[in-house]
RNA sequence: GCCGGAGUGGCGGAAUAGGCAGACGCACAGGACUUAAAAUCCUGGGACCUAAAAAUCGUACCGGUUCAAGUCCGGUCUUCGGCACCA
């Protein structure tokens, strides 16, 4: 009989969406899973092949549950504000409302055309007035809590566009539209102070279960370092310039003091400065660089002496010079460091270049070619009361010393900056504050939320780069909720990143109307159980979104501390060409032809099959074919089905040990030798000649969560009971497991030498016997000095 | 620069509490079926030397541990990813 994939994909499509199987419901009895996976941007491009992939396997791991008992959640949704969307729409003038929902209902086809078990009652889309409501909410929740503020932030600027732009629009230091060189600007922006979690966010990481790399990532990203801050005194003055150093071992050797370009020391000391005309040059140099520019120039160092000012190093009571220099950044520590060229290699170059003095602190490196920042090794010299200690006592010891002359303290810094909260943008959330001449900024009072978008015709930014919303003076210019006057509205959006902080709450109760969830919903199914995307996100959408999970607990709205108890990530697919896909190399493939022309069985099967889940891997037309033929070959096993009720004995072990396989593996996401496995079952059974309905009926269940469509039609055929989606997970039984023979390699002096077949767990002595006949012309006229015999793996025979 | 992966046939990839390297699939070759082709089914296959077999060599490279190393240890190279004048 012919595989009519397409007929049989549309039918039990319907069937499942006609009997709403994959429905989840609050409160069941039984136990709950949440399955959780990205939810998409609909771009006008519709879906890429690499959905699909971690598309498949979390409905895989969704389908296994409900057929091993669990009331599932596998939601989906639409992350549909953003910039690609208002680019189009400057471009052809559709709006962005139309066109976000033209691709949403195309997106929403092809999902459906792949037949993932989601739960479609519960799709949210982050651009509907009911959903953004509760992105303001949680911002005004922020807001109170102080934790979101207006501040001076350097954005990304086109001098010839005269537009502020993001920072994919500026890769390379280069304008997208017109080529020309992008400044960074000063302009005040909203943010978010995301540092205040940092610790919080660092810590949460020990009680999730993240893949190790994901792990490694967020701590890299966080960036802790400990270290202590350090106060220097200004000879001639009573003001002091604290530094952060994570090396305050080294303070002996501590010869010059550099500051960051924005530090404020230079307007306070302005009169004492000689040349501060040159400052004040360096100054507009300095933040003329772009921040592409001052990556490049990371070896070849710039600044200027403050002349007029020494500092006074604590430990020496020696003055040393200060300088001004842009390798200092002024965002972290305290936009000021102590410098020991000697061991530090930004330090050292410094130095060298403005023939500053270095002083050896720790023995071990020749610093007269390079700086010695070995903390392991080395020993302190030079200086005074640590001399002869290691890196780790003197920095002991130099704490004591720093408390003792309550000149500094233990210090932890995080490389983690706030986040910058504001796009000046009309495709986004806007943020919900009025500006008002008497109160200052007033937030928009609850109970008028969501303060809906405007409609705009027109979406340019201003000459000065402010958001389209400018435009809108009907809706700009408003009351102040506080004492009534005349005020104007923030025209700032949020950025893409709000919308999808927290969608995976909304799921969980996503009609809602007075609360962004109901208690009892977010108690039952929080936290996601299992989230799988890819590697991209896993910095800032997902510290994001946990930096907001635990606020929102802090604040007791949400009931667990982490938001994803666990978390996986696939690799990327790439073209056949083996370079990332894209519209320039013309190497794309498109989801659409593919379920045509094999199905959408056949294309869920293929990704999974196509290697290694978490690394990248080319596409291969010719691949897909295979993962067709497999799934023929498995529609034709209806034509050798026979009678019987249980599996033959000479099939059992085989049959059971896939059981195994295939459950263990889809566990550990090792999708391809789980497919490996019912292929070599399937080469098996067509050895065999035939079936029997209760091999069959396993083989269904096995392959069910992987290609369900045709299982569901295999499934009806064979009389299964109700739908194959909802079948019993197959289990299988330990005793089957262990054959009465195995084959046993025999080995001379460790190398492969033959084989025989002897009893499970058969005797050392007979083993030896029936292996000295199998290699009998190999040993003959030696002597065997020594057996090594592993039950049930090898036999190792040592001859001389 | 720092941190973390990864290097296995023509290709995608299997196999690590050390125990038959190359599962499974693709591509290829041969056979069956067919007037023929496609499809399907069956068979074959790391390299080298062969009529065939045996032997030898083979998991990036060099060395080590072991009866036994893709797997462990020391070093080197290449490559991918993350962070990056972060003091």
């Amino acid at each position: 009989m012919k595989y009519n994939y397409s007929e049989i994909e549309q039918k039990w499509q319907k069937k499942w969406e006609e009997a709403n199987i994959f429905h989840a419901e609050t409160g069941s009895p039984k136990p709950k899973y949440y399955a959780l996976v990205e939810f998409p941007y609909p771009s006008g491009a519709g879906l890429h092949v690499g959905h699909p992939r971690g598309y498949t396997a979390m409905d895989i791991i969704s389908r296994k549950r409900r057929m091993e008992g669990y009331n599932v959640l596998f939601p989906i949704g639409w992350d549909a504000f953003g910039l690609p969307t208002e680019n189009y729409a400057l471009k052809t003038g559709i709006h962005p409302r139309v066109a976000t929902d033209a691709n949403i209902a195309h997106f929403r086809q092809q999902l459906k055309a792949l037949g993932f078990s989601f739960d479609w009652d519960r799709e949210i889309d982050t651009t509907d007035p009911n959903y953004y409501k509760w992105t303001q909410w949680i911002f005004l929740k922020l807001f109170e809590k102080g934790l979101a503020y207006k501040s001076k932030a350097l954005v990304n600027f086109c001098p010839n566009c005269k537009v502020v732009l993001a920072n994919e629009e500026s890769q390379g230091g280069v304008c997208d539209r017109c080529g020309s060189q992008v400044v960074q600007k000063e302009k005040e922006q909203w943010m978010l102070k995301i540092t205040a979690y940092a610790q919080k966010l660092l810590d949460g990481l020990d009680e999730v279960d993240y893949l190790p790399r994901i792990k490694m990532e967020q701590r890299n990203w966080i960036g802790r370092s400990e270290g202590a801050e350090i106060d220097f005194a200004i000879s001639g003055s009573d003001e002091k310039l604290r530094v952060f150093t994570t090396r305050c071992d080294t303070l002996f050797g501590a010869t010059f003091m550099v500051i960051s370009p924005e530090h404020q020391f230079v307007d306070k000391f302005k009169d004492r400065i000689e040349n501060y005309a040159e400052v004040e040059d360096y100054k507009a140099f300095a933040a003329k660089k772009s921040e592409f520019e001052r990556k490049m120039q990371t070896k070849d160092k710039t600044g200027v002496e403050l002349k007029g000012v020494k500092a006074i190093n604590p430990a020496t009571g020696k003055e040393i010079p200060i300088y001004i220099s842009d390798y200092v950044l002024n965002n972290y520590g305290t936009g000021a460091i102590m410098c020991v060229p000697a061991h530090d290699t930004r330090d050292w170059e410094f130095a060298k270049k403005f023939g500053i003095p270095m002083i050896e602190v720790i023995s071990g490196g020749d610093i007269e070619k390079e700086a010695f920042t070995d903390i392991e090794n080395g020993t302190l010299v030079n200086s005074d009361f640590l001399n002869g200690l290691t890196v780790k006592q003197a920095q002991e010891k130099m704490f004591e010393f720093l408390a003792e002359k309550n000149i500094g303290e233990k210090k932890i810094n995080y490389n983690m900056h706030d986040w910058v909260y504001a796009r000046q943008r009309y495709w986004g959330e806007p943020v919900p504050i009025v500006h008002c001449e008497h109160c200052g900024m007033v937030p928009v009072p609850y109970d008028q939320l969501p303060l809906e978008l405007p409609v705009l015709e027109q979406f340019r930014q201003s000459e000065t780069g402010e958001s389209p919303l400018v435009h809108a003076d009907e809706w700009v210019n408003t009351v102040c909720p506080k004492c009534g006057r005349p005020a104007k509205r923030e025209t700032d959006t949020m950025p893409q990143w709000a919308g999808s902080s927290w969608y995976f709450l909304r799921y969980v109760d996503p009609h809602n109307n007075d609360a962004l969830a109901s208690e009892e919903a977010m108690k039952y199914w929080l936290p996601v159980d299992w989230y799988n995307g890819g590697m991209e996100h896993v910095t800032r959408h997902m510290i994001y979104s946990r930096f907001w999970h635990r606020f929102l607990y802090d604040i007791g709205v949400v009931p667990t501390k982490e938001p994803y108890a666990k978390r996986t990530a696939h690799g990327l697919i790439l073209g056949e060409d083996g370079q990332k896909m894209s519209k320039s190399r013309g190497n794309i493939v498109n989801p659409d032809d593919i379920v045509r022309d094999y199905g959408a069985d056949t294309l869920r099967t293929y990704e999974m099959f196509i290697g290694d889940f978490e690394k990248p891997a080319p596409w291969s037309d010719d691949s897909v074919k295979g993962c067709k033929r497999f799934l023929e070959r498995v529609y034709n096993m209806t034509d050798m089905l026979i009678d019987g009720d249980e599996c033959r004995p000479d099939m059992a072990s085989k049959i059971h040990k896939t059981i195994k396989k295939v459950s263990d593996d889809i566990e550990s996401m090792k999708f391809n030798t789980a497919i490996a496995a019912l292929m070599t079952l399937i080469n098996d059974i067509y050895a065999k000649g035939s079936v029997n309905k209760a091999e069959l009926s396993i083989f269904i269940r096995l392959l069910c969560p992987i290609a369900p469509h045709i299982c569901e039609e295999m499934w009806e055929k064979i009389g299964g009971e109700g739908f194959a989606s909802m079948a019993e997970w197959p289990k299988f039984d330990a005793d089957k497991l262990v054959d009465d023979t195995i084959e046993l390699p025999i080995q001379i002096q460790g190398k492969m030498r033959g084989k025989i077949i002897v009893p499970v767990d058969c005797d050392e002595a007979d083993a030896v016997e029936l292996a000295k006949k199998e290699v009998a012309d190999k040993i003959e006229g030696k002597t065997i000095v020594k057996v090594i015999y592993i039950k049930n793996k090898i036999l190792n025979i040592i001859v001389k």
